[in-house]
DNA sequence: GTATAAGAGGACAAAAAAGATCCACAAGGT
DNA sequence: ACCTTGTGGATCTTTTTTGTCCTCTTATAC
């Protein structure tokens, strides 16, 4: 239950080379990938996943590449996890009503709720800058 | 991201039908899918995981099937969903040393740890009994 | 002791999700 | 023009989830 996909994992480390790198720098996927040890193409379309968000900026052409949109400090790790993974979400029924029939008065539904809080409120407090200094 | 099986869900299902009924009372595999809404055959086999981690006692034969093995007070939710999920485990390196290459001093690491720690306690504090009465 | 009524266990199959690759294309630099 | 680099879509493989089926064992009833 409740695991972290490759995907997931691989953004961590990705977003995590980028914050290492001096302010203004862009690096290539290639660049990125290897330093990761994450597949190259597999990478190209997280980082795509990033700059849909606004969390990446990317260029193209010589000279192009990746750099962070925002400063590190400024970049939660929830936001990397969801960017990738979507909403943090422990059970289907708390998309929204009606996925459940059973979800009027279910016991159980206020507990995902909760633990979905406590998630959220852990990952919100972390930042991509302090996990890049190590 | 996270997200419980239908497996648990329905294990989840099961299991309240069994904390609803009176004591000693026994209930068949296919009364307690009925009533839960869950395929049949499915069901037996998370109840099968319950029989076997001790959760539920079994009996075979003409007026066998299922009941509680303990009171439904002391069965929290965790070890229902544990019982058929596996330990709760939000990130795979957390199962033990050497997963993953990169976990000697991965500063993402301590982070798991606290979300699997906060999940773990959220769900021991709901009882079976709890969410049975409502 | 034979029929019947359960659950147990394992093999198997379909469907969905995760993981990964490829290629034609767009955009930017020389 | 030509090279470089990201974009988007299609596609493919593998793994996991979800579910069924069949045979065996255990227990009761007649
Ligand atoms: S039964 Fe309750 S907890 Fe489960 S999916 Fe439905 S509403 Fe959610
Ligand atoms: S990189 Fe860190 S968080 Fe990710 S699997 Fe390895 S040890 Fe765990």
């Amino acid at each position: 239950m409740m695991e972290l996909t490759r995907k997931g994992e691989y953004a961590i480390r990705g977003i995590l080379y980028l914050a290492r790198q001096p302010r203004g720098q862009v690096s290539l996927v290639g660049e990125i990938a290897e330093a990761s040890e994450v597949p190259k193409t597999f990478l190209a379309k997280i980082l795509q996943n990033f700059v849909k968000v606004g969390l990446v900026s990317s260029s193209r052409g010589t000279g192009g590449g990746f750099m962070l949109a925002r400063p590190a400090e400024q970049i939660t790790l929830r936001e990397v996890v969801e960017a990738v993974e979507g909403p943090i979400m422990p059970n289907r029924c708390l998309i929204g009503a009606g996925t459940c029939e059973r979800d009027v008065s279910c016991p159980v539904h206020p507990v995902w709720e909760k633990v979905r809080r406590e998630i959220v409120a852990i990952l919100d407090g972390v930042t991509i800058a302090e996990l890049a200094r190590d």
